[in-house]
DNA sequence: TGACAATATGTCATTTTTGACATATCATTC
DNA sequence: GAATGATATGTCAAAAATGACATATTGTCA
């Protein structure tokens, strides 16, 4: 991975420590972190394709906005618990989830 | 859903309701804990393969006895986080856990 | 430009999840 | 049936996630 791969997922608070630590993140951390960002922008994905504002899904998860914000953009202080509840609420079916999941995104 | 499923999840903890309430479970609920308990089923499948106790696993995790029981059974205190981790240290890839997530175990 | 809608960021009190521990139950072998 | 190893249950303090709020930034359209 690179500088600037690291620097965008430290801006998301992700902790990965100083580079060599970084550099030392083993496969199964990065498939977990790859896995919230796939699924991350799956739900900006389907938001849009629906034309909903972050205030109309906020409603639908009866959260706010500003966790919609940091849901769409994979905030390390967002778990993978609300990444699915969210897909499921936009109407994802598990065999969508598996897709999210399985694949990496373009 | 039938009233044995209702208690099996009542015992783990899922705060169903009254029976009423519980047949008003909505298709993403569902789909919600139905996907949890694949996962759970799926990491005990996968320790027993590997012949792993549950304190192997607990380790491997840095954490406790206790809570990989409650992650196998699909307790309502873990989360799904904690699931997808578990897999993951299992040797999952995430084409596995999309197809634990994608199709209803048997 | 300015007004506006949408999205992003930062903070924080409350809720949920977690690891740890003690203890209980179950299964196997002697 | 005692001893042992594995798994289950209950509890709790600490840690993490959450919703909410204020505020900032980024469009975008007149």
């Amino acid at each position: 991975m690179d500088k600037v791969k690291k620097q965008r997922l430290e801006k998301k608070g992700w902790k990965v420590g100083r580079v060599d630590e970084f550099l030392g993140l083993t496969p199964e951390e990065a498939a977990y972190i790859e896995m919230k960002l796939a699924l991350a922008d799956s739900i900006k994905e389907r938001r849009l394709r629906r034309k909903l504002t972050q205030i109309d899904l906020a409603r639908m998860l009866k959260s706010s906005q500003s966790r919609v914000a940091k849901i769409e953009r994979g905030d390390a202080s967002v778990s993978i618990d609300l990444l699915m509840r969210s897909l499921i609420v936009l109407g994802a079916t598990r065999r969508d989830l598996a897709q999210v999941i399985g694949y990496r995104h373009p």
